[in-house]
DNA sequence: CAGTGGTCTAGACCACGCT
DNA sequence: GCGTGGTCTAGACCACTGT
């Protein structure tokens, strides 16, 4: 053990737990103890800093809020090892459209082939929601086709999303079919087939912690939160798609985006 | 009390905490306890359930790093009110340039004007760090000029980043200046009056749990996440400006992006 | 089996807000 | 002063991993 910790002093403004929790922080972002490694046991903290079971666990629970440790019975407590970041660039959308069309918006995110992810969706019909009737532009009762879909990658869920369509826009065609396969180029290809051109995506990003649901769908570990981006695609002036959230892990995902600036009139 | 609590089954597979946990936070998102409003005492229920202090705690302490809760030691425990959202749109850079020139990024985010908020900078010249050198394509050992900054608004911290500028570009300038006042048009005005006209600004989005000096500067309550972006703007082929890290807390910010797709070949 | 982390209990003391 | 949440202790039992 190359580092040494130092007494916990219970005159300190900080807890004995808060003061065990920085020391080890500092020890795990300086890389003394490194990605992988194992932090001394919890038992052995107690008897060299003399504290109870308690505050040692007090300590730990802080650092597996922060995303910095995984705690694996029987085993230790381990230094939480850095994700293969995936880049889901907004380009994936123009890329579709480039006469490649093998890729969907999510195969170019994870530079994957279509045989490698699958896709498992189910449908509804529904009466808008509030905010999606807002976003859409519905009128009062105007009914929706509801998309929820969770994309898997090597057997372990990367994405979920709830999408909805316009009734109207969609009724009677194959998107409706609740046993359709996974289309090349993604629903941006889906729509254009129905002679719906997507001109314009609006994408809002928004960052919090995942609801047990999802953090158990998306192997979430703790300390870790989501990218949730609402997204609406755009037909010239018409709204033809809502994606209400796409939920992301955020320690393997993030976001690319390429703004062109207009030169100066 | 309208709602009321069953009781808990040491038979569950789930542990008493977490089914006190289950139960709250169904009260929450379901609006029984809607927010503002307190939660019962903590000891209260652990009386009425019969558990321990330390159990009640638990469920306390899980449902405060998903969010949902704010404690306040001699008032209560409160649900969390939902914070006013500002949009920070990737069109302010855009919007700097149609002749207005009386916003940054930074106030056309918050939608306020040049007097009601703060920044604080300090500067250095470094040698580049890696991450700094590989994105901004500088030799080894080239130096830059960092500048940490910390905008305030309310005098309240909203957003604290990392800035780097290759030296060879603006090394006499008045971008060196210590003392400079913020300038209307931010960053990419100021680079424009040094003759770098910024064309394309590549933004990467990711969010984490913020460290403890970023919970404090933001204050930022437990179990809120951070949005990270690191952006580079490019004049041309040539990256003349890198923020590392712009950090935002993600209870009060979303990020909007638009993408506007190329008509098909 | 010994060693790891996870949960729970009962009891103590402290810090803070309100009346 | 009383009720709130926050920290800490000592001790118990359980669940999992390794030898």
């Amino acid at each position: 053990m190359p580092y040494s910790l130092t007494a916990l002093d219970p005159m300190d403004s900080r807890s004995l737990s808060t003061q065990l929790a920085d020391q080890l922080r500092d020890l795990i972002t300086s890389g003394e103890i490194p990605p992988g490694e194992p932090l001394p046991a919890q038992s052995e903290l107690k008897a060299t800093l003399d504290v109870s079971d308690n505050t040692v666990r007090a300590a730990m629970a802080q650092l597996r809020s922060e995303g910095l440790i995984d705690a694996h019975r029987g085993k230790g407590v381990f230094v939480r090892q850095p994700q293969v970041v995936r880049h889901v660039s907004s380009t994936r959308y123009s890329k579709q459209r480039d006469g490649q069309h093998n890729t969907s918006a999510f195969t170019s995110d994870l530079g994957v082939m279509w045989d490698q992810y699958s896709v498992e969706s189910t449908f509804r019909q529904v009466k808008a929601p509030a905010l999606v009737s807002e976003l859409l532009q519905l009128g009062d009762e105007e009914l929706v086709l509801e998309r929820f879909s969770v994309m898997r990658a090597g057997n372990i869920a990367q994405q979920v999303r709830s999408s909805y369509f316009p009734l109207s826009l969609v009724k009677g065609t194959p998107m409706m079919d609740p046993n359709r396969q996974p289309v090349p180029g993604g629903v941006i290809a889906e729509l254009e087939a129905l002679g719906l051109v997507v001109t314009t995506i609006d994408e809002e990003v928004q960052a919090r912690m995942p609801t047990p649901t999802e953090a158990h769908l998306l192997r979430i570990p703790a300390g870790v939160p989501v990218l949730a981006v609402t997204r609406v695609g755009w037909a010239g002036e018409r709204p033809v798609e809502l994606v209400s959230e796409m939920v992301l892990p955020a320690d393997r995902i993030r976001l690319h985006y390429r703004i062109e600036l207009q030169p100066t009139r």
